[in-house]
DNA sequence: GTAGACACTTGATATGGATCAAATCGGACG
DNA sequence: CGTCCGATTTGATCCATATCAAGTGTCTAC
């Protein structure tokens, strides 16, 4: 599949956001034209990281924030007691990082789900950019409050949703992120395993695990493995009651 | 009861954050004296809440975000079905709305469990004065990568933790809270009834009142209705697994 | 190709907390 | 001061999902 990439640069060689597939996903989306040059001037692009990795850990002292170019990345808050919890996935044109402005250390431990590359923003130059950008600021401050949103419904989602509820939330979330990359919104593979699911979505594995073949037989959906076709989105959407927000954030 | 007030300023005449004593918790803890009268421009003061009132709904378009003065606030979304999910409880110094900048309307529905007094900042004069204010805008970026700590810790206390743990967790948390507006740490009222602490931890009412009973017996803490004293703070962080961030945000 | 390790599935059983039901408390108001 | 209604507590029972226990599938590395 991968045939050998001739020339990878290193790294550094201006980004340049302008010509990046994500441009209408990502910060640039919310910058002239004319002023991208100065995004492009504070990005670190071209950072890749194998499956497993970690884009930064609860000790790493907070530097940057990152946007998934490629791949996909798994956040999750490790305890003193070594419990993990996931809190979110994060696929490209995404932004990782931002529950940690401000701290000393991030807030989380943020591992590649799978070969990921990703652009990295200095927070101090991005600060000193957004006050100079009312735009940009704006985006910011419109991310951050998005990611309050995902998690209060995701609060929510734990508190009063049976475990069928929850997985199909989920599927119906990634689906729309797909599609958001004009990618097959039924069709497509998980970038998570079973068992990071069921973290984040609160459940035992076997409980996912049964919630997916129940779906199956319910002619929902299709599902060999990581592999996942959504059969019938309505059905879905039935399942969950609380698929509005989800969907259309 | 209300008896009549003499004379309510109906709310314009400029307000003194400098002589607030929030000033140290709430916005103006980010700016230099003498930029203070910069945001004082354009903070609306005042407004009085009773009880039960509203400060925004999920239909209000979105304008402001309002910072507690006096009395508490419980925020919630409301979903279509009716159901409710409370997302937090704010107290004096702490800011409201902030989930929804960026939104047409309010992501959820802020109510006065109190009598209660905000003062409001209008938000595209407040983006305004943060594109001017470097410290102000980092101390924005802060608060709200806080409230998504929170959100996720929350997130976590619902997926893993049992009712007695979720229930210590948020006892410590209105501890830390009160403590920060230096008042007692252990002897105070709760704000919201146990109806609100139940689906706020995603519990049964039932559940939290006998966790309560339960935690009394264990000479753990004093409940008589909202009134609380917390007799053994440090069995309380022993019972709640997951109490080191919640405290000291 | 095979060993080992991990990911996933399936089945049987246990349990924390929900739900249902009812009593008691407490405050607002006449 | 008594009434009424919502808030809280307490008790009995039930259920969704965790947990425990075996498989079975699949990928990696040698």
């Amino acid at each position: 599949m991968a045939q050998a990439i001739p020339f990878r640069q290193a790294s550094p060689l201006k980004a340049s956001c302008n010509q990046c597939s994500l441009s209408n996903l990502c910060l640039p989306l919310a910058i002239e034209e004319n002023d991208l040059d100065r995004l492009e001037d504070i990005v670190l692009q071209g950072r890749i990281f194998n499956r497993g990795e970690h884009i930064f850990d609860q000790s790493t002292p907070y530097r940057s924030c990152f946007a998934v170019k490629s791949g996909s990345i798994k956040t999750s808050i490790i305890t003193e007691s070594g419990e993990e919890q996931v809190t979110g996935f994060f696929m490209p044109g995404e932004l990782v990082g931002l529950d940690s402005i401000g701290s000393e250390h991030y807030a989380c431990t943020a591992k590649a789900l799978e070969r990921t590359s990703v652009c990295e923003f200095p927070i101090d130059k991005l600060e000193e950019l957004t006050g100079k950008l009312p735009e940009l600021q704006h985006h910011m401050y419109h991310l951050m409050s998005q990611e309050i949103q995902n998690s209060h419904q995701l609060a929510m989602l734990l508190s009063k949703n049976t475990a069928e509820e929850r997985i199909a939330a989920l599927l119906l979330s990634l689906s729309s992120r797909f599609q958001r990359r004009r990618m097959s919104p039924t069709n497509f593979s998980l970038p998570m395993a079973r068992n990071d699911i069921a973290n984040f979505l609160g459940l035992a594995v076997e409980t996912v695990s049964r919630v997916f073949t129940r779906f199956q037989n319910q002619g929902i959906i299709k599902a060999r493995g990581r592999e996942v076709e959504l059969l019938d989105i309505e059905a879905l959407q039935m399942v969950s009651r609380e698929f509005s927000r989800q969907c259309n954030n």
